[in-house]
DNA sequence: CAGCGGATATTCT
DNA sequence: GAATATCCGCTGA
């Protein structure tokens, strides 16, 4: 059989699975995020599964809302949502339509376009961490909420898009807890990356916080 | 290196 | 009012 096509992006089919398949399979896969400044590209090394309505942990846990209503729509599409006030992370919208599951991207390699990403990481103090970690993957590749409901399967230069790409063997790919979820929704472990990786984000339990007086 | 406080949108109570 | 799918800068070992 030919090989597949390096730059070919992931067709809708692909999305359109249950969630805790998607995720393990979009590890080793390419990311680029086209912009007017140019492209950059991530590969895959963390991502988290949230199953909508049968895990307490999903922002869809509780039904629809104005902020997570991109995850009950088609699969394919990007969902973006704004956390701690300060942060932008972003998901992919998996199926069947209307069931509100998604992944996390949590972490990933820059193979291209380090130079741009840099730019907008200046606290990173290697190139491994311009994306290790959620907030700083979306950072990294200037995602914010301009982008939220944006499909990633859409042909021609898109502005996120996933490559088919080769994933990363299955024997490589480890699964745990998922960082910073409290309660019911943290004995699943929907945790997935690829072992080893220098690039995937530290495991942090849960801590509640004190609220400033 | 570990620990902790600050930033503060969005949702739920 | 309180919690959260987070990160950064500072403190002290």
């Amino acid at each position: 059989m030919i090989a597949t096509p390096d730059r070919t992006p992931l067709p809708r089919k692909f999305f359109d699975r249950p969630v805790l398949e998607v995720a393990p399979d979009l590890l080793g896969r390419t990311l680029v995020r086209s912009t007017p400044d140019g492209p950059i590209a991530l590969r895959l090394t963390e991502v988290e599964a949230y199953d909508g309505p049968n895990d307490p942990g999903s922002h869809a846990y509780r039904g629809r809302t104005a902020r997570n209503e991109v995850m009950f729509g088609a699969p394919g599409h990007v969902y973006v949502y704004f956390t701690y006030g300060m942060w932008f992370c972003m998901n992919l919208v998996c199926g069947p339509e209307g069931r509100a599951s998604a992944v996390l991207l949590r972490a990933g390699e820059i193979t291209e376009g380090a130079e741009l990403a840099r730019t907008r990481r200046l606290s990173a103090r290697s190139d491994k961490e311009l994306a290790k970690g959620p907030a700083r993957l979306a950072t990294a590749l200037g995602v914010d909420r301009s982008l939220n409901g944006t499909d990633a399967c859409a042909a021609g230069d898109t502005p996120l898009r996933i490559l088919t790409g080769t994933p990363a063997p299955s024997d490589q790919v480890s699964n745990g807890p998922r960082t910073g979820v409290s309660g019911d929704g943290a004995v699943h472990p929907w945790r997935y990356w690829v072992a080893n990786d220098a690039t995937v984000s530290p495991y942090r339990a849960h801590v509640p916080r004190r609220r400033r007086s």
